[in-house]
DNA sequence: TTGAAAGCGCTAACAA
DNA sequence: TTGTTAGCGCTTTCAA
């Protein structure tokens, strides 16, 4: 059977073609009678709007860009893929697309939107993986096309547009209380290098635990790059002390595995003689038995949706762009 | 400064606006010389065609759909990703875009199928984790959609249609004769349950190098749904036993890291006192070291497309689909 | 080899 | 409230 087209659907029910695009597109313009027995023509004939002709009017595609990744070597990369899919099963919901792209860098993906937006007529994009001096967001901003993150927005500049994230500090928190709760006085911190926003605020979340708790964190904290070898090394020059921790928060399941290495080779065993929490609790979190901080994905991509329709709705006039932080979830296992 | 149109560029050229497309779509038609002055126009301009005009006018998109699943709680699924990235990123060279979508299973992603196509005019679908009796690959077929699958046609039925797969077979052969290798001469095999073509496809090959070796195979064969769970629970069995086998090959990543735990928890050394080798080289594998069997994702990637390409210049007057199989790499670590 | 005309399916602007 | 007209940007006839 041929797609039914919009002339047929006002064929059918004895309109015209604007009638029929009325009773779908702006029902209020239209007597409830005549919308009903448009609706009916549309239920019969199986009519759905033609989105390449809808675009070439409108100008609107029902659709969004997001860029997937190529995944590092690490164990990161699982959280684009749950957001990803989330964002894709929730957008189609509600009649948009998601629309996939690869870039290298920063650069090209800046490049990759002007593309898409001349050649697609992409409504949006959601990005993720934010950073500090974000060329990306200054580039849409600039160029006035609708977008929202999921990651805030980093850095002093406080960038004007909408943002879901998760609270990494909130997290290391949740993590360094439990510890302190069961008994831990020295917990130490694995983090990146400072100058990474998530990093630097999961740091945050630890530091006022300790505080809060009246714990020392002088000479607890180390920094490595993310990596298991890494990881491992800097666990390793911790344990190595007069007075090691007891137990260890890290801001990444990587850093934190690589721990668990050091760890269990030397004979400790992860959870009895020293806890370890990790962050994003990955498949290999679950495998091995690591406690980890859980990012609500669903949320994320959900709340995006909510924030990118708002976006949408008052690129006219725009209203404050809204953001929203979600807490994560403290996932207990053996580790800690 | 806003896109330029087709009939800018006719401007600009001094020519119509059919030489513009002529000059761009078949050269052939169009002297040289105006071709030339067309192109100079096209870079002088920025020309892109754009894509909804020319979708709704020719009922191709340049644009191929790929399913996103939802990650499972095991270890699998960054297969599917980086399989995604790889066609994606090797599409957009090409000019071509990948359309995500989400489907809960077979029915509901014929369903989508019949949408897309209907509303996007997708050219063609690239489909992962074939399995026996695919409902979609029929369904495709009957409807004479263009696709590929990366995952061969399983079952008795010849399903004529191109694909990409990974040699499995030759992965736990491989697998297994590097072990015979090291000396093992009871080695078993963690697999799944009977019927699914990509798990019985593994284990032929452990089968077929156990023969070829002289090795025996009765009772060293156990069955397990995919999981860290069932595969400890599976690995406790085989080890419980009192001539256990001193290593095993595992249909999966998750069955291995079950048994992997299984065996650390014995007191026992992966690699040292009990061999495993698992499948699909994860990066919780990396992170632990556990040996696996790692897919050619990239060249798989790139074989689709390259298949794609024939199947859709092909439409009109078919060739036979062809298909390519790919040869798995062992990547050895501490535990084999 | 090039150009003129028509139309893909839809909706914005306007008229009735 | 409904219908008419026009046109989004492109390519496919067909005629020059």
């Amino acid at each position: 059977m041929p797609r039914a087209t919009l002339a047929a659907v006002a064929r059918e029910a004895a309109v015209s073609r604007q009638t029929v695009s009325n009773a779908l597109n702006a029902p209020e313009r239209v007597r409830p009678e005549t919308r009903d027995r448009v609706l009916q023509a549309v239920a019969r004939l199986g009519y759905r709007p033609h989105r390449a002709a809808q675009t070439l009017r409108t100008r609107r595609s029902q659709t969004v860009g997001a860029r997937i990744e190529r995944l590092a070597e690490g164990v990161q990369g699982v959280v684009l893929v749950r957001f990803l899919h989330a964002l894709t099963a929730r957008a189609q919901l509600q009649g948009y697309r998601v629309l996939l792209f690869a870039a290298e860098d920063d650069e090209r993906e800046t490049a990759a939107y002007a593309e898409l937006l001349d050649d697609h007529d992409l409504d949006a994009f959601v990005l993720t993986g934010t950073h500090l001096g974000d060329a990306r967001t200054a580039w849409l901003t600039a160029h006035d096309v609708p977008f929202v993150t999921f990651g805030r927005p980093w850095g002093s500049v406080a960038a004007d547009h909408a943002w879901v994230d998760v609270d990494g500090a909130a997290g290391t928190r949740a993590a360094t209380e439990h510890l302190v709760s069961t008994g831990h006085r020295r917990i130490a911190f694995l983090g990146w290098p400072m100058g990474s926003g998530a990093g630097d605020d999961r740091r945050t979340g630890w530091h006022r635990a300790c505080a809060a708790a009246g714990l020392a964190v002088a000479d607890l904290e180390v920094a490595a790059l993310d990596g298991l070898e890494t990881g491992r090394a800097a666990a390793a020059a911790l344990l190595a002390r007069p007075e090691p921790p007891t137990a260890l928060v890290c801001v990444s399941d990587s850093l934190a595995l690589g721990a668990w290495t050091e760890i269990t080779a030397r004979g400790l065993e992860p959870g009895r003689d020293v806890a370890v929490i990790g962050f994003d609790d990955s498949p290999a979190a679950a495998v091995v038995g690591l406690s980890s901080v859980s990012q609500p994905l669903e949320a994320a991509a959900e709340t995006s949706l909510d924030l990118l329709r708002e976006v949408l709705a008052g690129s006219a006039r725009p209203p404050a762009p809204r953001s929203v932080l979600l807490t994560p979830r403290l996932a207990l296992r053996r580790s800690g």
